[in-house]
RNA sequence: GUGAUUGUAGUUCAGUUGGUUAGAACGCCUGAUUGUGGUUCAGGAGGUCGCCGGUUCGAAUCCGGUCUUUCACCCCA
């Protein structure tokens, strides 16, 4: 008896019909990232797990997905390794794992490369990656990510490049309802200093961050229990309800910082990096500088961004940072980076939501040549390859059966022209051309068919 | 990892307090139309009610387990 066949948790096929919009989104972003002359990259699926384990935190750690060692795993164990926990046993039995985002195994490839790298090193990849989560809306155990990373130079004019790269992406897929915020940690460091609560700042942070989540009155309420004092949570409410233009913000914030000394930097940084954007000619309509900014804790030190949609509730749809020591954890020192990631699967649902995928598809087939009997087909033959040569996407439908089937089979595919060769057409030379939409049918002779189909 | 939630035809879903042969819409197949799709009409096929076990004279329906779906938390894209 078959068994019906199903997918692991939290993966997903992609028919032809969600395939074509995604390669539309994926082409904008790959052809926007060659125009900033970013290199393509690839890495293998798996990586050693001493490559991937302590990068993520402990819980990243635990949403790893590890490989089974191959062969007989379990002979280099003990049966004192099976009580002692799943822990001290995964370490014995998996050695790889699948990876699980871009920027670690791209940081391990620099330092492996790092002789034969010219810097600044400018990469794209568009590879999925993988993590052990449970999954919900937008959150896939499989999943691709979109990166452009430039490593080798502390420059915010790298920064300034991203953001025209978000623009000029979007702009390309039609979008124009988002917002790009941008902070930058040295001002949350800034921030921290000024309440006293420097030493906590990693909390700080975590709190912060679920601002626009729970709101400010129990983002206050949370600080206040890790002995933040009412008095700075009022210089807080200051900071992050800031009034005006990036620059009036920016001007104000210089003057809470007067103390803070990585505050006045990041300040700084945000200037320069928006006198860059304006040089670049990017208008600022959808930049803005969000003191309540707060995410990417991990390996971020300077710039942080995040895009989202205006018009629909969607999450984060692209987002990035700069990251000064990535490479550091495997040894290569002082190299700072600052990349971009496009979560595909949720610009694909937002594009979606909006309509704004467009309905043509250049890629579908533009004629079905139909299929009458085996003279006839041979005939048919010869006249398919004469459309491919000139470029024509075509199809013979392979089997002679009636052709009530064979149109069928070209409506549902979308295939906008039919076009019939039977012993009648071949005896007289003209063939009946079909236009499927108005149901309008020509009778013409081939060359006259190649240019109606060719002026399309 | 924590807490909920879902699963019935190819798809989306009905299905009463546990009671005879589990329904609808759309889709699919055949014909009306032996050289014409998308419209219309007539007919037809299609189900291990996620899986395993339990309760019962009797289970799609109640109970347990398991897998799956979706959602929230943690965390993250």
């Amino acid at each position: 008896m078959a068994q019906k066949p199903s997918l692991p948790k939290g993966t997903r096929d992609f028919g032809p019909a969600q395939m074509l919009k995604r390669n539309y989104i994926l082409d904008a972003i790959r052809a926007v990232f060659r125009k900033y002359g970013f290199l393509p990259l690839e890495t293998p699926a798996m990586e050693n797990l001493s490559t991937l384990t302590g990068k993520y935190g402990d819980e990243g750690d635990q949403l790893l997905f590890r490989i089974l060692n191959s062969g007989d795993y379990l002979s280099k164990t003990q049966v004192s390794d099976y009580t002692t926990g799943s822990k001290a046993l995964t370490g014995k039995i998996a050695e790889k794992g699948l990876k699980y985002d871009l920027t670690v195994p791209f940081a391990r490839y620099v330092v492996m490369n790092q002789h034969d790298i010219a810097f600044p090193f400018k990469r794209y990849q568009i590879q999925p990656v993988w993590r052990a989560d449970r999954p919900q809306k937008g959150r896939y155990r499989e999943f691709y990510q979109c990166d452009a990373d430039i490593i080798g130079t502390n420059s915010l004019i790298c920064e300034a490049e991203l953001m025209c790269i978000v623009h000029e992406v979007f702009d390309k897929l039609n979008f124009s309802n988002f917002s790009v915020s941008i902070s930058n940690r040295k001002v949350l460091e800034g921030m921290a200093e000024v309440l006293n609560a420097s030493e906590q700042f990693s909390t700080f942070c975590v709190i912060l961050d679920k601002l626009d989540k729970i709101g400010q009155d129990r983002v206050f309420d949370e600080l206040g229990k890790i002995g933040i004092e009412t008095e700075a949570l009022n210089q807080l409410d200051t900071m992050l309800n800031l009034p005006g233009t990036n620059t009036n913000k920016l001007e104000a914030l210089k003057e809470l910082f007067h103390n803070s000394e990585t505050g006045l930097t990041g300040v700084k940084e945000l200037e320069d990096t928006f006198g860059y954007i304006n040089k670049l000619g990017l208008t600022e309509h959808n930049l803005f500088f969000d003191p309540t900014l707060a995410r990417g804790l991990s390996y971020y030190t300077g710039t942080i961004y995040e895009v989202k949609p205006t018009s629909i509730k969607m999450g984060t749809i692209t987002a990035g940072g700069r990251y000064d020591n990535l490479t550091g954890i495997f040894g290569l020192k002082d190299v700072s980076g600052v990349g971009i990631s496009f979560g595909i699967d949720r610009i694909y649902d937002t594009l979606e939501e909006l309509n704004l995928f467009p309905n043509e598809n250049e890629e579908t087939t533009q004629v079905l040549i139909t299929n009458f009997d085996t003279e006839s087909a041979d005939y048919a033959l010869g006249l398919l390859a004469q459309l491919r040569k000139v470029n024509i996407n075509s199809e013979f439908y392979p089997d002679s059966t009636k052709l009530k089937k064979q149109m069928s089979y070209a409506d549902k595919k979308g295939i906008p022209f039919c076009l019939m060769v039977g012993s009648r057409e071949i005896e007289t030379g003209e063939f009946i051309l079909k236009n499927m939409s108005t149901g309008e049918q020509k009778s013409l002779e081939f060359d006259a068919i190649i240019e109606e189909l060719s002026g399309i």
